[in-house]
RNA sequence: GCGCGGUUAGCUCAGCGGUAGAGCACUACAAUGACACUGUAGGGGUCACAGGUUCAAAUCCUGUACCGCGCACCA
């Protein structure tokens, strides 16, 4: 074995051999409970990043810890199509290649679609088999698989059937490069400068005029009426009154409504339900007409007259300018606004009404409300319930439909008289409409949320009953980000309750953001982004692995940095030298369990059953850092600093080897096995050296080690007053500026040791550690019960032990105080708990112990 | 405006009623038969601020400030 741990030649081999065995697919046997992850499909069109990272290892060591556990374990994987994601790479790519997608047409456009996923859609699936993710391949499923595709049509026709689907207008986010609705979470706003036109709207009687002030004065081409509060005083006696559209000179009302906030400007607003949502409800309230001003590439239509045909932007120059010139414009002032701009295409989207297909929620809602609130379904962190709650109790219609080629066509057939059904496909709308002939289907796709809400159950085979389907469902755990918290966990509790009739995952465990070093969101564009693969070459996937886990539990963000990543390795380095050094040391090992145990041995064996304990219930509790350091310290500041130091003498001594020998392959085993979700790969390559009876061929399928060790308090005690002893006489050495392991023959002790003594001497490396007290000149070190002497060949500079010893007085005589007083506190002996007031006096018999030896000492010095 | 997080050592973060912790970084020392991706010792904090509850507050309550994230609004 080399001394440097190199993960390169040990990770892909693993991972090989996983495969080979047959280890990523659920064990079979029935007996065994089952444990279900269905992981969040990622995109064709990424790459992995570091939340991906974070949430796809999650998943894989969870099931990596359930295996152990026992447990069947599926964890399926797969890919959603993502609409608009894909539709607008390929577009780019055909542009760069001087197609357009128009001209190519549907069909051939999607069979392009088809050849690029082929060739470059499976990118993450691939590399999450080099960030050691054991998922059951066989089992991948794509949202536009013939069975998935399945799955969604029996969706909407069933809904559609219910009455549950809809076609309706509402204004969505347009945007004019894609002509496509885009969801919110596909916008950003970004606050800009820009104007605030004052414009007169003169009434048609002559008798005045009222001003409105917009951001946006080339939607006027659009309004229908103008609006103020009922209660403002201003308009009192005016509602009702018809004005007059400058430009076009429409003849238009003004009506009262409670939308206009009358503290805000002149009071009075403009409505343009066409273009804008607020709008919209106020038209919808008073039955107005919704006109459009714009078209699907943001240009103006017949409706603006004059301006017919002019792009948004020239339209609003236009506009303003014309405004002016007829005196309409009152003023222009500057104000920031906020700017909605499209992810996809970087453009500004436009508040459009269009006729869109929706899901009615309510209904569907109460269940999954239900649900949550009654903890079949736990949110993890529990405050993200809150979140959820306030969605689903104030959720809007769902709006199903997009305008793109690239998705599930809506499976809605139109009569030749514009009746619609919904249908698995032409000849069964065909044998729906009966005599009617059935001419055309719908054009728009489905929303990609649509399909991918179906995801726990369609992919294990509903609407069939498969076998995955009554074994598996409901999954385990949802391990997600808490942005998609209403785009898609949603969608799955509504849509699993309402098909399946049960809850699709019992847990939702939304773990933290990865955030750059200095606190920034990790992203491609700005060039933030750090890319996984290069720190999984070139330290390994495990070292990334601990990185990421040891930052994350229940907190919201995690700040990812390449620094740790070295401490990541080191761990993994320590792993392998502390390995090795217990197979250079096995000689004659025979695996017999030894007939008695000295106190040390006693000691790891009880920091071992702690540290399970620990593990287990942090792993449990996805609160998987505290697990990484329960693993960390035990292993690095106990197993190693410690066991595997006072070991050394009696592994080198043929008569005591044995029990040594033991205690370090059992801490070893077990602390692999408690570490293999973590890191996968070393741990499994170290699990394949160790000398074990009825060893599993594998670490990945060997079971979780129960109740390693004995929990023994009066050992743990003990050994823990003789570190402290060592740590003590470590420091006093340092005082005289020995160096560490240089070895001193003598040095000598007050107090009671026991079995200790030889220990102390060791770990202190000091030849000889005698009761007593030196001849001449010498330097002590007070501990609780113990008090220690060094020799000192030379002369010592008497100022300064002096001033040592007054510095240790001036610690111990504080101490001292703060816990006098304390117990000098009627209140504090009466109120506080017996225990604790127990220990209050230890400590202060400790510490008077402790002064009692330094001003001895110092007294004693300073006759010398 | 409302809600949710956060504010603890130079950095990243644990701790969430009982004497302030870890890793990294820093200082000094050390080529010793596991490991220099190491070891040993050490320095470093009025736990954001102000009130309150309590025998006891980093920890519980109230308020303030700043940072981040949602939701609503932005005519």
């Amino acid at each position: 074995m080399d001394t440097r741990y190199d993960a390169s030649h040990v990770e892909a081999n693993w991972y090989k051999r996983w495969s080979e065995a047959g280890l990523f697919r659920p064990d079979p046997d029935p007996r065994k409970p089952r444990y279900c992850i269905t992981i969040p499909p990622p995109n064709i069109t990424g790459s992995l990043h570091m939340g991906h990272a974070l949430c796809y290892g999650l998943q894989d060591l969870l099931g990596r810890y359930k295996r152990m556990q026992g447990y069947s374990v599926l964890i399926l994987p797969g890919q959603d199509h993502a609409g608009i994601a894909t539709q607008s790479v390929v577009t780019k790519q055909l542009k760069k290649e001087g197609v357009s997608a128009f001209e190519l047409g549907r069909e051939k456009f999607v069979e392009r679609v088809w050849e690029w996923r082929e060739e470059s859609g499976d990118t993450i699936l691939r590399q999450l088999r080099s960030f050691g993710c054991a998922f059951d391949w066989d089992r991948t499923r794509f949202t536009l698989d013939d069975r998935y595709v399945r799955a969604v049509l029996k969706v909407f026709i069933d809904w559609f059937d219910r009455g549950l689907i809809y076609r309706g207008l509402r204004v969505v986010n347009w945007d004019p490069v894609l002509k496509t609705s885009v969801s919110d979470i596909e916008t950003e706003r970004r606050i800009v400068k820009g104007k605030f036109y004052h414009i007169r709207y003169p009434f048609k009687d002559g008798s005045g005029d009222i001003v409105i002030a917009t951001t946006r004065p080339e939607t006027m081409l659009a309004d229908v009426a103008v609006a103020v509060h009922p209660k403002d005083r201003r308009y009192e006696g005016l509602v009702g009154k018809t004005l007059l559209l400058p430009l076009l000179g429409r003849e238009i009302p003004l009506i009262a409504d409670e939308y206009p906030d009358p503290d805000f400007g002149t009071g009075a607003v403009k409505i343009t339900p066409g273009h804008d949502a607020n709008d919209f409800e106020v038209g919808q309230r008073h039955g107005l007409e919704v006109l459009l001003a714009l078209d699907e590439t943001a240009k103006v239509t017949e409706l603006g007259g004059p301006y017919a045909g002019l792009d948004r932007n020239a339209a609003r120059k236009k506009v303003v300018e014309d405004l002016e010139a007829q005196g309409f414009l009152l003023k222009v002032e500057n104000h920031e606004i906020p700017l909605v701009v499209s992810t996809r295409s970087n453009e500004p989207v436009e508040p459009m009404a269009s006729e869109q297909w929706f899901v009615s929620q309510t209904q569907l809602a109460q269940k999954a409300i239900e649900a949550v609130k009654s903890g079949k379904t736990r949110f993890v962190p529990e405050r993200y319930k809150a979140v959820y709650l306030d969605w689903m109790e104030n959720i809007r219609d769902w709006c199903v439909s997009r305008q793109l080629w690239w998705g599930h066509r809506i499976p809605v057939y139109y009569t030749e008289d514009g009746e619609a059904f919904a249908a698995l496909d032409w000849e069964d709308a065909q044998r729906k409409a009966g005599d009617k002939q059935i001419v055309r289907q719908e054009e728009d796709v489905l929303d990609t949320w649509f399909s991918s809400g179906l995801w726990p159950f369609a992919t294990l085979g509903w609407p069939e009953q498969t076998g995955d389907l009554q074994n598996y469902y409901p999954t385990d755990v949802l391990v997600t980000a808490r942005d998609i918290i209403y785009l898609w966990v949603a969608r799955m509790l509504m849509m699993g309750l309402d098909f399946v009739g049960e809850i699709p995952f019992r847990d939702v465990y939304i773990y933290a953001t990865v955030l750059t070093e200095d606190g920034k969101r990790m992203s491609k564009s700005l060039g933030t982004g750090v890319d996984p693969m290069e720190i999984i070459e070139n330290k390994g996937a495990d070292a990334l692995r601990y990185t990421l886990f040891s930052q994350t539990g229940t907190n919201q963000e995690l700040r990812y940095s390449d620094r740790r990543t070295d401490d990541a390795r080191n761990l993994c380095n320590k792993m392998w030298n502390a390995s090795r050094f217990v197979f250079m040391n096995l000689e004659g090992f025979t695996g017999a369990t030894p007939e008695s145990l000295h106190d040390v041995d006693k000691w790891i064996l009880s920091r071992l059953a702690r540290t399970e304990q620990a593990v287990r219930q942090s792993y449990e509790a996805y609160d998987i850092q505290s697990a990484t350091q329960a693993l960390y310290s035990f292993f690095w500041a106990e197993l190693c600093d410690w066991y595997i130091e006072i070991s050394k003498d009696r592994l080198a001594d043929e008569s005591q080897r044995a029990t040594p020998q033991w205690i370090l392959v059992t801490c070893l085993d077990a602390f692999l096995r408690m570490m293999h979700p973590v890191m996968p790969h070393i741990t499994e390559e170290i699990f394949a050296q160790l000398p074990l009876d009825d060893k599993p061929e594998f670490l990945m399928t060997a079971k979780w080690p129960a109740s390693p060790g004995t929990i023994d308090e009066d050992a743990e005690r003990r050994v823990e007053s003789w570190l402290e002893t060592t740590r003590a006489l470590r420091a006093l050495r340092a005082e005289l500026g020995i160096a560490a392991m240089k070895s001193v023959p003598h040095a000598y002790y007050e107090g009671d040791l026991g079995e200790g003594a030889s220990i102390v001497a060791s770990q202190a490396w000091v030849d000889e550690l005698v009761q007593g007290r030196p001849e001449g000149k010498f330097i002590s070190m007070a501990c609780p019960g113990i008090e220690l002497h060094l020799p000192t060949s030379g002369l010592i500079d008497e100022a300064s032990e002096v001033e040592r010893i007054d510095g240790l007085i001036a610690k111990a005589s504080e101490e001292l105080k703060k816990v006098e007083s304390r117990l000098a506190n009627k209140n504090f002996v009466e109120r506080a708990k017996p225990e604790i007031v127990a220990k209050e006096r230890q400590t202060a018999e400790e510490q008077r112990d402790v002064l009692a030896k330094l001003q001895a000492r110092r007294k004693l010095f300073a006759d010398q």
